[in-house]
DNA sequence: TTAATCACG
DNA sequence: ACGTACGTGATTAAC
């Protein structure tokens, strides 16, 4: 049996009008005109195509007058006029329609409702189908049969009823919701039904006595108010029965095969979508390319490749860590071929590369495989990333954006090879062919200074930072793990005899059931699995049962054993050292983040954790550490404004300090510690966008007590208050925030209809300028840094960068130099209303870098 | 694969 | 009435 799916049109343009239209302002598009209802129009058909997969598919609209209204005006009066923000809509969802290759049908003066009943009909008496219908109006369960289906939309996800699950969930059968409309009535279409009886009563009644008629003929049956309501409205139940009654003989013609769904018409379609502006419509646009020949030249000898000036070219490898990918070819393209270049001819290829203008995806990746100084004018991999693309360290993701038809070398590889010199052409083309349209993007939302001074420039630093990497020695680790070892096993045996059985600790599950069952320590916040068991919950806890304590040194301990001192020999090469990856092009804020391993997270906060940084050594005489000075708060002094904060650090006073005196209302020497990290605490949630609430949590006061000190923080800083407020403001209006540089940062989840997304929106609006900023400061001075480096011919190398400080590997006798180069180079990148400073710090390793 | 936890700035 | 601090990555358990 085929299926025809039936969808209710009208019912769907309106429900995604009303869904947006009471928040007040509604979508629309840069002339102005509505779209809100389109918009979820669009989502819910291709939703409905996405789950349903139909074959045949048909959508019905109501048009023109009614048959119902003719014969009883009283009908769907009193319901407000159709807006003309949605009446304007209602063309554009059949020409929707149309490009999508979706058939509509409508008749005057029929409804959508009857259209589908009749279809629906016709499907019943033909062997060969079966109905689907979609939409949220339960008047439509009416047509449920053996042969038709309903999905009943509801506001979130759908309920499918066929005759079965209809029977066991009304209890009556799917006809008689024509007898149950009869019976209570519907207010929005104003059918009155019988006054004073609802669907509780209505349902009752025919679940005894079946249909409307049997009620009536059994009426001296029913006994008290019931029966009075019933005898008083009779001649009104059965209007109500004939206007709920969905008319299914509409003379109309349907031929199946024309619902026959064959897919769109993709440039019509994309036509439409540019008008409406949907451009994420656009973006999820799959269009299906006629598959054009791939052609390209394969490569023997380095005679045979001739290219122009400008010249994309694509290096593939094995392994998505690079560090540990092995060579499987390189493609070139330029204006007039594609070169195909096998293994062992890449290192040499790439000598071609030096004088041309060079455009590729992940530079970063070629500089460390062929450790060759290759100029390049723009790395796809940046500017997709600027541009708010999805781009990973695969370069298939955007291309499939592009709707190339391609797959990563990851899905690859489980096919086999024999397609490899395919899918590489295919890449450098992609480059080839589209970085023009990226550096025209970029240029327009005036994010080239963030391209050009900021981001491809930093690609060779880090480059080099990677190759360089940080020698590691397990020596000092040795007797911590030993001792560590010795300990867990201490401690899971004293967790073990407290709780009276073994189990495992490791498992949050599994621990709170112990703590919060077994014990019953108290009452706990649950996760979707169990119960709550992280750190701060279970310091509530440390004096109920001194078990508490021995999870927490278990969870410490373990957490330092796996992840850091086995977790990090992994990683360590022949060459003793740690090379990790820094991305480059993942965070939402400008960050680098650090992978495989992360070196941007090893222990620092507390002593005995600390410790791991022993084993990072220099492969020079010192490692030497520098670190930005409060930045963030810097730079919030700056954006917002703020004279007192301006004055403060201008003053080079101490801004916890400084803050707890003002809050307080006294002088800077009577600042107590917990007032300092109280203010400290206060200030960092400030950037964040605390409420009185989560600041409460934090420190462990009341929300009261809270968010008196945040209005106190408000007050005394005004401009920091006013900051926020314009920031979010702004935000709401453009839809994006950017750094002091220019950088720029989407914010979608300022128009999610949910609050809570919203409100993070919000957060995100407020911390992006200044962590992002803080991000291009950081990575300006990496620049500079590394470029002295060079220009004064040292042997010192960068090494790491850790968000706001830079790790050296220096030799001893350049240190005095390297204190200049940085103090100069991270001080001076930029002139701010407030001073930048940083803290010089070197050792014998890391730890002793403090 | 996802959730929970915890390491960092 | 509701939920509640930004940005990351790795490990483990459980689905």
């Amino acid at each position: 049996m085929k299926k025809v799916v039936l969808v209710d049109g009208n019912n769907l343009i309106f429900r995604s009008y009303y869904a947006t239209a009471y928040s007040g302002s509604i979508m629309r598009n840069s002339k102005g005109f509505p779209t809100n209802a389109l918009y979820g129009f669009v989502g819910m058909i291709n939703k409905i195509i996405a789950e349903e997969e139909p074959v045949y598919m048909m959508v019905a609209f109501d048009i023109g007058k009614n048959f119902r209204k003719n014969k009883y005006d009283f009908y769907k009066e009193g319901r407000n006029e159709t807006p003309d923000d949605l009446k304007m809509q209602m063309p554009y969802a059949r020409k929707i329609l149309d490009a999508m290759g979706i058939k509509y049908l409508e008749m005057e003066p029929y409804e959508a409702d009857d259209i589908i009943g009749t279809v629906s009909k016709i499907a019943e008496s033909d062997p060969e189908y079966y109905s689907l219908i979609v939409s949220s109006d339960k008047d439509l369960l009416q047509l449920i049969s053996f042969e038709t289906e309903i999905k009943l939309l509801k506001q979130t996800g759908f309920i499918r009823y066929n005759e079965d699950s209809f029977k066991q969930d009304y209890g009556i059968n799917p006809i008689n919701i024509i007898d149950l409309k009869a019976l209570m009535g519907d207010a929005s279409d104003n059918i009155p039904g019988v006054k004073g009886i609802g669907e509780k009563t209505a349902l009752k009644l025919l679940q005894e006595y079946k249909t409307l008629d049997n009620i009536y003929a059994n009426i001296d049956k029913i006994t008290g108010k019931v029966k009075e309501k019933l005898l008083l409205d009779k001649e009104n139940a059965y209007m109500s029965y004939e206007i709920a009654t969905i008319y299914r003989d509409v003379p109309i013609n349907v031929n199946f095969e024309e619902f026959l769904y064959k897919g769109a018409d993709v440039l019509k379609l994309k036509e439409l979508y540019e008008e409406l502006e949907f451009y994420s419509q656009l973006k999820n646009m799959v269009i299906k390319k006629e598959k054009s020949e791939n052609n390209y030249l394969k490569v023997n000898t380095l005679d045979e490749i001739n290219l122009s000036d400008e010249v994309a070219f694509y290096l593939e490898l094995d392994n998505l860590n690079y560090h540990h990918g092995k060579i499987l070819g390189m493609s070139i393209t330029d204006k007039d071929n594609t070169y195909y270049i096998k293994e062992d001819l890449v290192k040499d290829a790439f000598k071609l590369l030096k004088n041309k203008k060079v455009i590729t995806y992940d530079l970063k990746k070629s500089l460390v495989v062929l450790k060759e100084d290759i100029p390049c004018i723009l790395d796809l991999m940046i500017s997709s990333y600027l541009e708010d693309f999805e781009s990973s360290l695969d370069i298939t993701k955007l291309m499939n954006h592009f709707n190339e038809d391609i797959i990563s070398y990851e899905d690859f590889k489980k096919k086999g090879f024999a397609d490899l010199e395919n899918v590489i052409t295919l890449k450098s083309k992609f480059i080839f062919n589209h970085f023009k349209e990226f550096r025209d993007n970029i240029d327009k939302d005036g994010q080239n200074n963030i391209l050009e001074k900021i981001e491809m420039p930093l690609i060779y630093v880090l480059a080099d930072m990677e190759i360089n990497g940080f020698a590691f020695n397990n020596e000092p680790l040795k007797e911590m793990k030993e001792e560590i070892t010795k300990k867990i096993d201490e401690i899971s045996n004293e967790i073990y005899e407290m709780s009276g059985e073994v189990f495992n600790i490791s498992s949050p599950m599994q621990l709170g059931n112990i703590l919060f069952e077994k014990l019953a320590l108290g009452k706990v916040k649950k996760t979707q699995r169990g119960y709550k068991t992280d750190v701060k919950t279970l310091q509530k806890y440390q004096d109920k049962h001194p078990i508490i304590n021995k999870v927490l040194e278990y969870r410490n301990l373990t957490k330092l054993l796996s992840t850091y001192i086995d977790g990090l020999q992994e990683f360590v090469t022949p060459d003793g050292k740690i090379h990790t990856i820094f991305n480059q092009t993942l965070t939402r804020t400008g960050r680098l983040s650090s992978m495989e391993p992360n070196l941007q997270n090893i222990p620092a906060r507390e002593e005995y954790g600390k410790q791991i940084r022993k084993a990072f050594v220099p492969t020079n005489d010192v490692i030497m550490s520098a670190d930005y000075s409060q930045i963030e708060l810097r730079i919030l002094a700056h954006i917002s404004d703020s004279k007192e904060l301006i004055e403060a650090f201008v003053n080079d006073e101490d801004i916890h300090t400084k803050v707890a005196a003002d809050i307080h209302g006294i002088d800077v020497s009577e600042v107590t510690k917990q007032m300092r990290s109280m203010a400290k605490a206060v200030i960092f949630g400030i950037v964040y966008g605390i409420s009185g609430f989560g600041l409460g949590e934090n420190l462990n006061i009341s929300r009261k007590e809270a968010s008196a000190f945040i209005e106190k923080y408000y007050e005394l800083y005004p401009g920091v208050k006013n900051y926020m407020t314009n920031i979010v403001k702004e935000a709401y209006q453009t839809g994006e925030v950017k750094t002091l540089f220019g950088r720029i940062r989407k914010i979608n989840e300022l128009k999610d209809s949910n609050y809570n997304v919203r409100t993070m929106g919000e957060r995100m609006a407020l911390n992006t300028p200044i962590q992002g900023t803080s991000a291009d400061i950081m990575k300006l001075a990496m620049i500079e840094v590394y470029r002295k480096i060079k220009e004064n011919n040292l042997k010192s190398k960068m090494i790491l960068q850790i968000h706001d400080e830079i790790i050296i590997d220096a030799k001893l006798e350049e240190v005095d130099k390297l204190k200049e180069i940085l103090h100069n180079a991270m001080e001076n990148v930029v002139t701010l209303k407030v001073p930048l400073k940083i803290d010089i710090n070197t050792g014998i390793n890391w730890y002793d870098a403090k």
